[in-house]
Parts: structure tokens; sequence; C-alpha cells
RNA sequence: GGUGGCAUAGCCAAGUUGGUAAGGCAGAGGACUGCAAAUCCUUUAUCCCCCGGUUCGAGUCCGGGUGCCACCUCCA
């Protein structure tokens, strides 16, 4: 099967077929880097990396670029603000990029280019719209015309008229239309500038990823992904800028994802209902941060919520005590006995195949994480009874199937980009488990002299340190967090 | 005003080319337990916002409503 996917320029659901079968090539509109990222900004990094880890599990070779925005009216606000340089700004919030991206283990892209390495490039391609007609100065400022690109407003389905009668945007005197944006901008008193044919200014939203983009990835690619509410006027623009000068279509496949909303609202700074995603990772773990935003499809919004959050983590734990469970069974040494119950044995690995063929199809289907992962929880349900059952044993066959489970849900996880494989946890101090054995010690002499006050008190006791009991058949276990 | 999307059980949510409602959370019942916790199993929508139509058959297509969200300004 081959991966459809919804393409927002042509509003619907497209088979993909890679420009290069050698190299499918990505662009994403990474982040403005002038503050944490929000858990609405972590879904647009979260997506691209879902899409990225499937192609590569069918086996297509992957080339990722994310840009950073450094230089916008943002960055120079803040930048006063603080009164650092834009550099300094940029590189501390580039720098926490990483690390809050790593822990939601999203893969690195390839390249990471800056906007402000590329103002030379920049300027040819406005040097070149100028030329051909499709940019005009006026006063050091220079804007495109909107007017002269014929299949304006293709990607947002707009025409010029119905733009223009319902724009909010300010009528700037010297623009010849209001629809027309600004490619370079000149610049004020103290703010950062670069030379140009027009004199100092700095570079256009839009222009950024019209001229890295195409350094990288050429005149055509695949996929260019970001958040829906870039789709215009930031990816209009980038079009009409791209394809003005390269005279046909550079981009295959639009992919925009749905918002993280808060109270059914839309999550932004303006509105200051935003929740940086480092903030969320100090009550949250990271796998269940990511898992909470792929448990929807992507194009859908999702609410952001401790009530989701919480049914996310309960929903992978779900899964994990269940590779938990296989990992356990399957014994270290290399186990002799012969089968027995062939068939029910059989039966399990049909499954395990059934389920994986399910997740494929779903995730073929414009990404369907959500259905995705319930595959996951009913391949989950299948070896829970299968284990339950009184008749279970180990031996060969059976040792094989769940060997085949565990490396099944290893691998669908990693798609996902979520660790299901129990950790091997490392203990920061090394006193503590023998510490805790030494206290189930004594809490088992306990039990056994019916001494359940002195029991319990171990038990409850642990608990408020973080550290859970669970007596099972087979003896105590114990479990911090 | 234009454009795009959404409306499915208490909550979140998937529904491929129409064929008789995935999965998770919560709840209920059960297994396990000294009691718990944790875990596992079972169970939970005569019905998919409303009205009309096409069809042997519609959540799924068509027409008309209602409600919600988003974009048209920086925004993932």
């Amino acid at each position: 099967m081959a991966l459809q996917i919804y393409n927002t320029l042509t509003k619907q659901k497209e088979e993909f077929k890679p420009v290069d079968p050698e190299k499918v090539k990505i662009y994403s509109c990474g982040p403005t880097v002038y503050d944490y990222f929000h858990i609405g900004n972590a879904r647009a990094f979260v997506v691209p990396d879902i899409l990225k880890r499937y192609l590569e599990y069918k086996g297509y070779n992957v080339f990722h670029v994310m840009n950073f925005t450094d230089i916008d009216d943002k960055m120079i606000k803040r930048a006063n603000k603080e009164g650092v340089s834009i550099k300094e700004l940029a590189d501390r919030f580039i720098d926490a990029y990483f690390e809050d991206t790593k822990k939601l283990n999203i893969k690195e892209a390839d390249v990471y280019p800056r906007a402000t390495d590329y103002i030379e490039d920049i300027i040819k391609l406005l040097k070149r719209l100028e030329e051909e007609g499709y940019a005009y100065e006026v006063d050091g400022d220079i804007f495109f015309e909107v007017k002269k690109f014929a299949d304006y407003g293709k990607l947002s389905n707009q025409n010029l008229e119905e733009l223009a009668s319902g724009a909010r945007i300010e009528v700037n005197e010297q623009k010849k239309d209001p629809l027309d944006f600004v490619l370079w901008k000149r610049s004020k008193e103290g703010e950062p500038a670069w030379d140009s044919p027009w004199g100092p200014g700095r570079p256009g939203w839009h222009t950024e990823c019209s001229v890295m983009s195409r350094h990288y990835l050429g005149d055509k690619f695949d996929f260019h992904t970001g958040g829906i509410d870039l789709a215009f006027p930031h990816h209009e623009n980038e079009i009409a800028q791209s394809e003005a000068v390269n005279g046909e279509q550079v981009i295959n496949y639009w992919v925009h994802n749905g918002y993280v909303n808060v109270d059914g609202e839309k999550m932004s700074k303006s509105l200051g209902n935003f929740f940086t995603t480092r903030d969320i990772l100090k009550d949250y773990s990271p796998d269940v941060v990511r898992f909470f935003l792929i448990s929807n499809h992507y194009r859908s919004p999702i609410n952001f919520s401790d009530v989701e959050l919480n049914d996310a983590k309960k929903s992978l734990r779900r899964l994990r005590n269940t590779v938990a469970r296989i990992h356990k069974l399957i014994p270290d040494n290399k186990v002799e006995i012969d089968a027995g119950n062939q068939k029910e044995v059989e039966a399990i690995e049909r499954a395990i195949d059934d389920k994986r063929v399910k997740f494929e199809e779903a995730m073929d289907d414009d990404l369907n994480t959500a259905l995705a992962i319930a595959s996951l929880h009913e391949l989950a349900k299948k070896i829970n009874i299968f284990v339950n059952d009184s008749e279970f044993e180990i031996n060969k066959a059976t040792v094989m199937v769940l060997e085949k489970a565990y490396n099944t849900f290893e691998e669908l996880g990693s798609i996902l980009g979520i660790e299901l494989r129990p950790e091997l946890k490392e203990e920061g101090n090394k006193l503590i488990p023998p510490l805790i054995e030494l206290l189930l010690e004594i809490r088992e002499e306990a039990r056994e002299e019916q001494n359940w006050d002195l029991a319990d008190k171990i038990r409850d006791e642990l608990k408020e340190l973080g550290i859970t009991i669970k007596d099972r058949p087979q003896g105590t276990e114990w479990e911090i967090e």
C-alpha cells in the first residue's frame, strides 16, 4: 500500500509519489526563536517527525530541512527588552529548542538553516522578483505585487476580491494594493540591518522559506509542513515568491496540522492561553506529552487539558504493561520444552500479523495515528488473554510468539516515536534498591505474623515517598513513581 | 462578507470506495489480595446535531437548517 496524504493545495487525499524515489524531501516551518515553544508548536514538530519516521519505515531515505526564523519583529522586541543581541537571543532559544525536542523524541532534521545566514540569497531572490516585475520598491521597502501572480490564493482557496473585502490588514499608503506583502523592510532607528541595493533593511517573513528550501531541496520537492494557521498568508506568499521565479509548482504536498486548543479555543501567545512545552514537561513525562499529541488525527484540533493528558498517560501505560509482561515472560536462557497447544500459538501469530497490517493501513491513510494506536491496544488485549489462560506455559512455540509480539510492539512503537519496552532503569542512588528490599523483607515478616498495622504502615509510607508496592502471587514488586 | 473544518456513548475519539458503530478514559461486574493498590478479563451507543431526499441498505452520498471552531493581522 502506498501512503495517502491530505494535500492542502488540492483539498484531498492523494497518493504519495516522490519526486526522487531515492530521497524524499521535506521542508518544515520551524520556530521563531524568541521564546520557548508552546505545546501547539510542539505539535507542528511532532507531525513531520511522524511523517518522516513512517516514510523511513517504508524504506525511503528522507532529507529533512527545518528553518529557524531568527530575525523579525518579535525577535527585535524581545532582544531589546532583555538587553541582549538578536544573535544571543536566537542562540539561547535554539539551544532550548533542541533540549525540549530531544525529550519529545523528535528526530533531528538534516539541516537547520537560519534566516540570517541567507540574507544574500534573499536579496538575490528579491532582485529577480523586481527584474521580472513582481516586486516594486517604495522608499526602501520592497513589496510583492500580488496581482501580478495569477495563481495567488490557490493554497488557501481565496480570490483577490474576497480577500480584499474581508481584509483586516492595516492600509499602508505605500502599497499599490492592500494585499501586497512586504519582501524587504527598510530599517528603522536601532534595528538590525543588512545592506541591500535598496539601502539598509531586513527581509520580510516569507522570503526565507522560499530561499532556504530552494537552497537545500531544489526547484521541486515533496513535502512542506506547518501549522494550518501558516497556510495563509505565509505559505500562500511563499508559493507566490517561489513560483514567480521558478515558473512552475515547487512543492507537491502541503501538509498542515490542526491546532492545540485550550477550552475549545486556539492556543496562542496573543490570547495568553498558552503553555510552554517546557512547563508541561515538569508535570508530565515527555512520552506522555508525545502520546497525547499523536492520539488524535493530526489535522483535527486537540484540546489541551489535564484530563486528556491523564487519559493519554493511562492509555500509554496500558500498552507498556503488556509489553513489560511479555518481557518478563521471555526467559533469558533458551527454552528446550517442546510446544504444547500449537493452535493457540498460531492464532496469536496471526493476530500479530493482522494488527501490523491494520497499523500500516491506518498510517497509510493520511497518518491516522489514532487508529494505529488502537491496533496496538487490540494486540495488547489478545496477548493478555493469551498469557492469562491457565493452559499457558513457557515452551519453544510460546516463547517464539512472545518474542515476535515484543519485537512488533517495539518496531511499531518506534514509528510513533514511543518507546514501549520497559526501561532499563538506572537508579540514581545504588543504595535505594537494597534499602527498599530490606523494608519489604521486614514487611513480609510482619505479614507472616499477621501484623497488618506494621505491614500497611510500610506500604503507606513508601507510597508517600513515591514507591508503589504490588503484592503479586509470585511475590512483592515495587516501583518508583 | 469570503474560505476551510467540525458536530459519533458520561469524557476523549476512529470510522477508508454507502453494508449495519474501532480504541482509550471513567463507570459497573469478575479474577487476584489479609485488606488494599496495581494489574488483567467482561461489560457500556437500536444509534451517529435536526429535517427532507437518493438507495435493497447511509454516521458515510445529495439538498436545506442549527450550533461550534479557525483563517482572511503576528501566530504551529
